[in-house]
Parts: structure tokens; C-alpha cells; sequence
DNA sequence: CCCTGATCGTGACAAATGTCACACAGGCGG
DNA sequence: CCGCCTGTGTGACATTTGTCACGATCAGGG
């Protein structure tokens, strides 16, 4: 690092979260071998990176999904409420179209897999911040697939009977009775087409519905 | 970057293997900008990154353990069967005693958590050049602790069951009867304490025996 | 050669799970 | 205001799962 700015245009200022201090460390060091960009923060967990791109107002804003404290998503869904125009890049692991339907509908202006070419991301951020979109080109057929069509309580408890929590454990959790809880799963499963409550939590998580 | 090499002393030779491309690129950047480091290979699976670790014989070969066609772990085994000198780190998001357990039998170096300070990665490989172990220090402590208490046979149906695949279907894949599956199954949860077969191969991911 | 542990099997029973049918409240769109 | 969906509940029933007790075989170590 240490190279002089090359100061002819404006340097694009940068925010990252990311909570493998590992992998936040080489992005960043990935970004600022580019002449024209600078990492003005970083953030290890989602309430940090709120706190650094309000401090911050950055021009773009590169952000993990699963993240202690707060998600990449919750982030970004609150800079949107907040009228902020830091524009957003999700960049994550995982080519799931539920995230990527929730990371349109927060806002974010790009949709990076962690696993395409590490030049790309440089690249994504000058068009991202002239003002384009920036998605994987796989996912964004995809996406408009099949919506999520599961409701809220049956998300929440499968959630829960995927971690391998009881029905009777569930309940109490929720306050609700047994039986009610095994409707729900017996729903969900249905519409998953699964042939229990584990595997309809696998596919639920694998589509990013969890 | 574009430090000019500090050509006092010998250049560290590093290949590196990780499969998210990103991740790959940006360690990559982060080891460059060390003025003694350089990467002579990248490799994006097990199989790509041992034909490189062969062709450039490099001083430090720094490897993610979850990766397509063969396992960091299996490399590192590989390279011990061939008695190739090159120091193996193991760079992975999993603090799990068994994947550590099978990192020093195989001969590794080094077990580093993505979740690391990035800057402990050059110091790291600096340290394994010369001869030392890095491991991390929680895990160290840890390691040590319970070993794998499952057999094969229990490990193998565990993983079935908890991807939801029925006992009967089990029993089918593996030419053996339901009664015994379910007996397995029982053995299992019980050494793990778990409350059913779920929960059983929830822990025993996350202890890194599955 | 005996002991141990892993493997595989049976049978029986208890508990958890999955399915169905049905019921009643509240909210929201038409 | 009328449906319709979601959320919640009950009861009954079939199936799956978990537990136990018992055997039989086989390989390896002492």
C-alpha cells in the first residue's frame, strides 16, 4: 500500500464489513491497490458498519450478509429507511434468489458472489457508483423464480425444528401449543415437497428462505 | 503494493488455495504488499492447488480445508505421503478440534482462523518458513479435548439423518436393515448427547467429525 | 486363546412426529 | 359486508423415531 494516490480524478470512498477479520483485511487490501479507490472504514459486525457509513458517508458501501449483531441486509434495509445514497454492494457466499430478492428490495445497487474473479470487485464498484446495477449474471435469471411460500411463523419454527429443537420445546418457546406447532411444520413440509421437518429445513436454508 | 521487494534476504515463496475466488484475489493482494512475500501460484480446488504445490515446489503453501475435488487436508496428507518439504498452513473459517486433530496429523504447520487479525497471515507464513508452528491459540488449548467418540459406520448414517434422509431410506442406500439404523442412530445421539438425530448431527458438525 | 469392540440383526415398547379434519378469531381486499 | 388467508387450537390416527435387551459374527490385541 503506500502508493500516492493517483490524484488526477476523485478517489471513490469505500466502506467495508465483513466479519472474518481475514477476509475484511485482503478485500480491503484488494481495493486500495486500485489507484482510485480508498477504504475509509472498516467493520467487523453490522451495528459497526451502520455507525461507519453514517460517520463515513461513503460513496459505496461493500457488505457481507450473515454478520454478528446486525445482517448485511438488515444494514442496508436501515440506510434505505434513512434516505441515505450511499449506495450498497452485497458480497456474499451464498447464490441464494430469497437473499438476493430481499437485497433488490433493500435497495442494494449490486449482488457480488464471493467466489467470482477478485478483479471484478474494483470493477463493480466504479459502475456501482456512476450509478449501474451490478449483479451475478446467474442469479439475476434466476431470481425471479419461485418466491418464498412460506409465512412468517412457519419460518420461524422451522428454523428452530431444523436445529433439531422439539415440537414440545418449540411451543414453549413460541407460548404456543404442540399441536399447532406440528401443523406448521406438516405445512411447510408440504410445500417443500420434503419428507420431513429436517429436510425441509435444508431446503428451506439452501434456497436462503431461513 | 509495488513496494520494491526489499531484496536483502531471500524472497518466501507462497502458492495459495482457497475456492472463493474473491477471497483467493484478496489474500493474494494482502501477502504482496509484504515486501518479502511472493505468491507464485493461486489455485481454486484441491487438485489444481497440489499440481501447482508439485510444479513450484514453493517455501509455504497456505491451503482453505473446504474446497471442490480434494480437501485442504487431503493435500496437506498428499504432501506428506511424498515427503515434499513445503510447510502447509491451514486457513479455514472452522475452529473445529477435529479438523485441527487432522491438520497436524497430516503435518501442517500452521491452523489459522479466517477470523484472524489479517495482518497475523504474513507473520504467520514468516514464522512457518522458518520452522515454527502457528496454531491458534484457542483452538490449541481445546484441541486436545475430547477426541471423535463416533465409529465409522455411525458417522456415516449421522450424516445421512441429518439431511433429513428417513431411516428406511438409509437403510436402503446402505444395504442394511432399518432396525440396525435406527440402533446407530441411538448409539449416536446418546455419546453426543444430543435429543434426537438432528441435534446429533448439528453438534457433531460443529465439533468437525462429520 | 480369550476379551474387546465394531458390525449387524430382532423384537418390543414408548415417545415424537406427520397428517387430517375441523373450528374460530382477526384482518384485508373487493 | 363477504370471502379468504393467516394464525391458532383440538382430537384422532398412522408412521417414524428413539430406547432397550439380547444375540451372532469377526478382527485384533494381549
Amino acid at each position: 500500500m503506500n502508493t500516492i494516490p493517483k490524484t488526477g480524478r476523485k478517489q471513490i470512498r469505500v466502506v467495508i464489513a465483513e466479519d472474518q477479520g481475514m477476509v475484511l483485511g485482503a478485500l480491503a487490501a484488494l481495493l486500495e491497490i486500485e489507484g482510485d479507490i480508498t477504504v475509509v472504514a472498516r467493520a467487523r459486525n453490522g451495528k459497526e458498519a451502520l455507525r461507519a457509513v453514517l460517520a463515513h458517508k461513503p460513496d459505496v458501501f461493500i457488505t457481507d450478509i450473515e454478520m454478528p449483531e446486525m445482517t448485511g441486509l438488515d444494514v442496508a434495509v436501515e440506510l434505505k429507511r434513512q434516505h441515505k445514497d450511499t449506495r450498497v454492494i452485497i458480497l456474499t457466499t451464498f447464490a441464494r434468489a430469497g437473499y438476493l430478492r430481499r437485497a433488490l428490495d433493500a435497495g442494494a445497487s449490486g449482488y457480488l458472489l464471493k467466489d467470482m474473479r477478485a478483479e471484478e470487485l474494483a470493477e463493480a464498484v466504479r459502475r456501482v457508483q456512476q450509478g449501474l446495477r451490478v449483479i451475478d449474471p446467474e442469479l439475476a435469471t434466476e431470481a425471479w423464480g419461485e418466491p418464498d411460500p412460506l409465512t412468517d411463523r412457519e419460518r420461524q419454527v422451522l428454523r428452530l425444528a431444523g436445529d433439531g429443537v422439539t415440537s414440545l420445546d418449540i411451543a414453549n418457546d413460541l407460548g404456543l401449543s404442540e399441536g399447532t406447532i406440528r401443523n406448521y411444520l406438516s405445512e411447510a413440509i408440504s410445500k417443500l415437497g420434503a419428507a420431513n421437518r429436517t429436510e425441509a429445513a435444508r431446503i428451506a436454508r439452501a434456497k436462503g428462505w431461513l
